[in-house]
DNA sequence: CAAAAATAATAGTAATACTATTAATAACTG
DNA sequence: CAGTTATTAATAGTATTACTATTATTTTTG
C-alpha cells in the first residue's frame, strides 16, 4: 500500500467508543489483539479480561475505550465495510463503463482478503474472518433499531446503497437493486462461511471463487 | 392442516437433547414456552431460569430435556428446517416438470409464515422469526466442525442439497447449484430480516416478496 | 515542576450458566 | 396395592461474566 493510502485515516461515528483507540497507542494495542483475540476464541468466549492479559494490561482500562464488547466488534467491522468502501470507491473511480464498474464493485465487496495490507495496526485478513464469523451477530440483536438509530450501521448501509446504485446506473429497469445488493454482500459472507464449514453446501472451491459466482449471478439477473 | 399430516411426528436428531421433549407435557411446555420467550427476549437474555418461571416450573427440570440454551435452539431450528422440507417434498411430490418444481421449491423455502398449522404445540409462525433472527447464530460458533459431524445440522443440509438437485436438474449446466441453494435460503432468511430493520437495504416490501424476487433471480440465473 | 489525564490494581456486585443434593410426587410393575 | 423407579421441584452452591467503583501510580502536558 502506498504513501498516499497511508495518509488517510479511517473514521469511525464517535458513538461507538467511549475514547477514541486511534488517540493513543493503548487503544491501537487494543484494536490490534482484540481482532487476533476474537479471531481465535470467537466473540462469545471473548472477555475484556482475557484481552488485558493479550496486551498487559487491565480489564478496566479497556473499559475506558469501549462500553462493552459489542460495542468494539461494531468498531472492528464498521473500520472493515469502510476499508471495504475506501477500496471501491478508489477503484471504482474514474471508470466510465457502468458494466466494468459493477463488475469491479462486485469484486472489491465479495473478493477474499489474502494479504495484510499494511494500513495500520489493523490485520485486514484476520478482520476479514472475523467479519465472516461474527458480523451478523452485531445486528441481529434486540437493540438493533436504536442502534441503527445512532448510526451505527451507516458505513455497511452506504456500501450496499453504492452497490445498489451501480446495479441501476446498468440496469435501470430492475426492480430489485437493494436487495441484489444486499444478498451479494451477505451472500458473499456466507459462501467463504461454507466453504470453511459446510463444504458440501457451496460450489466455491479452488477456481471456483465467491466472486466468480456473484458475478455471473448479477450478470445473468440484470440481463 | 388435515389429518393426515397430524399422523405425522418430525424426528430430531437425538443427540440434540437429554431428553425427548416430545415424551411428556413439560417437554412440550417446554417447546411451546420457549418459541415464544426466545422471540420475546431474543436468543441472549433468553435463560433456563426465566423459561422455568414461565412454565411453572424449575430451572433444573429444563435441564433434564436439554444441556444448555444453544441445544435447545438447535432443537427449534432443526425442527423448522424439518417442517419447511416436509411441506417441500410433499408439494413437489408427483411433479414432473423440472421448472414448475423448481418454482414450488423455491417458494416454500423463502416464503413468509402467515399462519400457524395447528400442527402441534408448535408456533410455525413465531418458529419463523425465531430462525430469521437467531438461526445463524447456531452455526456461526467455534464448536460448528464438531456439531456438524455429530449430525446437528442434518436436516438444513438435506434441505439446501433438495433444491441443489432441483436447480441441478432445471439446468444441468449451471457450474454453481450448491452456492445458488444456499444463497436462497439463507438469502430469504436476510431479506426478511432487512424488511423489518433496515427497510432501505431491500426492495421486498408489500407486492414485492421475498419469493418472487428469489424466482426471478434463479430463472434468470439459470436461463 | 505542578496539575491533569491516563492507566493499573484491587475489590466488589448482580447475573449467568450451570452442577449437586435432597425432597416430593407420579407412574409402572410384580 | 405396595414397592420400586422415574420424574419433577426446591434449594443451595460454584465459577465465570460483565460490569462499576475506588484508589494508587504513572505518564503527559502546559
Amino acid at each position: 500500500m502506498d504513501e498516499f493510502l497511508q495518509s488517510f485515516k479511517i473514521v469511525i461515528n464517535d458513538k461507538i467508543f467511549v475514547k477514541d483507540p486511534e488517540s493513543s497507542d493503548l487503544g491501537k494495542k487494543i484494536i490490534e489483539q482484540s481482532i487476533l483475540l476474537i479471531h481465535e476464541i470467537g466473540i462469545e468466549k471473548f472477555t475484556f479480561k482475557k484481552l488485558g492479559a493479550v496486551i498487559g494490561s487491565n480489564e478496566s482500562s479497556v473499559y475506558r475505550y469501549f462500553e462493552n464488547k459489542h460495542k468494539l466488534l461494531l468498531y472492528l467491522t464498521s473500520w472493515y465495510w469502510s476499508w471495504v468502501e475506501y477500496n471501491l470507491v478508489f477503484s471504482t473511480n474514474n471508470i466510465s463503463k457502468v458494466k466494468k464498474k459493477l463488475v469491479i464493485a462486485i469484486e472489491n465487496i465479495t473478493k477474499s482478503i489474502e494479504e495484510d495490507s499494511n494500513f495500520s495496526h489493523i490485520n485486514e485478513v484476520v478482520l476479514h474472518k472475523i467479519v465472516i464469523n461474527e458480523y451478523s451477530k452485531s445486528y441481529l440483536t434486540k437493540e438493533v433499531d436504536i442502534e441503527n438509530k445512532n448510526g451505527y450501521f451507516v458505513i455497511y448501509k452506504r456500501l450496499i446503497s453504492r452497490l445498489s446504485m451501480m446495479i441501476s446506473d446498468f440496469n435501470p429497469d430492475y426492480e430489485y437493486p437493494s436487495s441484489l445488493a444486499s444478498t451479494v454482500l451477505e451472500g458473499s459472507l456466507h459462501q467463504y462461511f461454507l466453504k470453511e464449514h459446510f463444504p458440501t453446501l457451496t460450489d466455491c472451491h479452488k477456481l471456483k471463487s465467491p466472486t466468480a459466482y456473484f458475478t455471473e449471478l448479477v450478470l445473468k439477473t440484470l440481463k
